[in-house]
RNA sequence: GUGCGUUUAGCUCAGCUGGAUAGAGCGUUUGGCUACGGACCAAAAGGUCGGGGGUUCGAAUCCUCUAACGCACGCCA
């Protein structure tokens, strides 16, 4: 503990405010008479009546057959000398106003300053979550439509990793088939004589690439164009896909620099908006377990031909509806996106033995996992316990509400929004301070980032949203730049009174000195019960909601208090305390959602 | 056709699993710079929660019917 909190002896467990006010209010019922469990404490909706509220006596009242007034009078009662409650008021038609005590909340507070993860508690045996959140293809530029699953991935992987789980991130690439085909037969058009297209080669293949991205991406659309008016190409292509799975020697070494070009490439998109994989595995890896998986589907029973192809099924009797079956291998035998999900299923489970898979894509395949889900539990590729989840997330879309285009009606690359966001950013910060063009470059990276993750995670996944640039990038309302803006605010306080001489340690918390104060600490103590239902509804919003609720009880508390004039020192040291337990929560709830906080801006 | 989703203030979105007067931001109107970052803060106006019916002491929330829009429904991913 920090300080002497005045209950020697009596260590505050770090459980989730609610919890602990329910359980206090659940023993007044029951010394009341009434059974434990209406004593659930909720947050008020009348923040101009009470902190707090519990509705358990009109929930209690038929059971008991009495007044809910009485029963929240006679409970009420009971807290009368309550640690916990400074108030305790029935209210009719029976609800219990609650008001905290100062004392109760600054041992909540100090707690938070002492205990890792701000007391939050971790799951005693931690679950190993793979999450499956690229959905980048090679060869291919990525656009608008992979910015939702990276930003929600990557903010669910670190949500679930704070969580006290192991979190394994896996880009799972499209590296195989035909897109493959088709730019492989393109450059063969274009430099024929290259060395991997003549069959007698024996020798080592050149090290260097003989094309760099940007050919890649002008090669890609022209071949895949030119399939579709050429049959005679497009079959060409699939000679070359056919080659390239059986591992033709060229075949096989012009597919490696395709991959290390556009892999290279793909990692510094990522990287610009603080997206990073553990695993950059794709599905390419798992075709050498195809075969026998096929065959291990046929040997249990479970596949049959339907309408010439491989399949399961996997109706339930519960169905509403028609769950076609889920297909192995198309009519032709050719290997399809079922094949190798499910393939790669099965390489997880061998190489890592999950608790967990969890798929982000576009919510649009919804139908699809679940095919595939019961698909692998019925074939018995998981295990029972392995829970198959899938998070479907809605689209980006442009002022129109129709999904995001670029001016002229084509599909923009994610490195130009990235670039336009930053851009944007810069003229923000320009025009708002004085900075050097330098540096504001620097900084414009950084709140850029911070503007499109927030402007997307702030929304539920599962629903579209309309991207504004304006409004993302404004420096007011609920944005990521204002919750920057605030971390920053505090670090230029902190700063200056470290300049000033204050001492960092030992500070001392004190009680709240005024309403803001106090209403600035009751939100921070909500910290542990909004990340325990971030992390079991996989749910980034409620963070966002959150540090927008923190930042706004700071700006308020700010307004209201003189912080470095303060003359009492130990008051003084009390809210520096306040501020540094502030930007601490603030800046790892905005680590959690993926970006970070510059020093200035 | 079947199933799923969405519908809340002029616009963009919340709404803690059934509670009091439905909340934010933007925009609009107004007030506040001799404290630590005014890129901020405070206040006002603005809603029959798509519509009807039901359950309940009490419904944006649960049930039912219905409308509009979107999406998915075996060889794409």
């Amino acid at each position: 503990m920090l300080t002497g909190s005045g209950q020697k002896g009596d260590k505050v467990e770090m459980k989730k405010i609610l919890e602990v006010l329910s359980e206090e209010m659940g023993k007044a019922f029951e010394a009341a008479g009434y059974e434990a469990s209406l004593g659930r404490v909720t947050l008020s909706n009348r923040p101009d009546l009470c902190e707090y509220q519990c509705n358990g006596a009109m929930a209690g009242a038929k059971k008991y057959r009495k007044a809910p007034g009485v029963i929240a009078g006679e409970v009420a009662e009971k807290l009368a000398d309550s640690r916990v409650f400074k108030e305790a008021a029935a209210v009719a038609p029976g609800f219990l106003n609650l008001k905290l005590s100062e004392q109760f909340l600054l041992e909540m507070v100090q707690a938070m300053t002492v205990e890792p993860k701000f007391g939050f508690e971790v799951p005693d045996r931690p679950k190993k979550i793979m999450i499956d959140y690229g959905g980048a293809n090679v060869a291919k530029p990525l656009h608008v439509g992979h910015l939702r699953p990276a930003i929600i991935g990557e903010s669910v992987k670190r949500i679930c990793r704070y969580g006290g789980n192991e979190c394994i991130g896996d880009v799972h690439l499209g590296d195989w088939g035909m897109p493959m085909g088709l730019v492989i037969t393109e450059i063969q058009e274009r430099q024929p004589d290259l060395v991997y297209f003549d069959p007698d080669y024996q020798g080592e293949y050149p090290v260097e690439a003989p094309f760099t991205v940007t050919d890649l991406e002008e090669i890609y659309p022209f071949a895949s164009k030119k399939s579709k008016e050429d049959p005679e190409f497009k079959a060409r292509a699939m000679e070359a896909v056919y080659r390239l799975q059986n591992g033709v020697r060229g075949y096989r070494a012009l597919w490696r620099h395709i991959m290390d070009v556009s892999v290279a490439d793909l990692k510094k998109n990522y990287d610009s908006l603080n997206v990073e994989f553990d695993l950059w595995k794709g599905e390419s890896d798992v075709q050498d377990l195809i075969p026998e998986m096929v065959d291990y589907m046929k040997e249990g029973g479970y596949a049959y031909i339907s309408e010439g192809a491989l399949v399961v099924d996997v109706k339930e009797e519960s169905d509403t509806r028609e769950v076609p079956p889920c297909m192995i291998l198309k009519s032709d035998g050719a290997a399809l996106y079922n094949t190798t999900d499910l393939a790669t299923i099965m390489e997880r489970m061998k190489l890592y033995n999950p608790d967990e898979i969890i798929y982000i894509t576009d919510k649009r395949q919804e139908l699809y996992f679940e095919q595939v889900f019961r698909c692998a539990r019925k074939t018995g590729l998981v295990k029972q316990e392995t829970a198959l989840k899938f998070l479907g997330h809605g689209t980006m879309n442009g002022s129109d509400g129709k999904p995001f285009k670029t001016r002229d009606g084509g599909v923009m690359r994610l490195e130009n929004l990235v670039r336009e966001t930053q851009e944007e950013m810069y003229r923000k910060i320009r025009e708002g301070r004085e900075m050097a063009p330098e540096e504001a470059v620097q900084v414009a990276e950084t709140v850029a980032v911070s503007a499109l993750k927030y402007g997307d995670l702030s929304n539920q996944a599962s629903k579209d949203y309309i991207f504004d640039v304006d409004r993302f990038t404004s420096f007011e309302g609920d944005t990521g730049p204002y919750i920057l803006y605030t971390i920053v605010r505090i670090k230029s306080i902190l700063n200056k009174y470290r300049e000033q001489g204050g001492r960092m340690d030992q500070l001392q918390l004190l009680e709240a000195g005024n309403d803001s104060e106090k209403a600035l600490e009751m939100v921070l103590v909500q910290f542990n019960t909004m990340l325990q239902s971030a992390v079991e509804e996989i749910a980034p919003h409620k963070v966002c909601a959150f540090i927008y609720d923190l930042a706004n009880a700071f700006n308020h508390f700010y307004h209201e208090t003189k912080i470095l004039s303060e003359e009492d020192s130990g008051r003084r040291e009390s809210l520096i305390a306040l501020l540094l337990l502030t930007r601490d929560v603030l800046e790892t709830c905005v680590g959690l959602l993926g970006f970070q906080a510059p020093e200035k801006m």
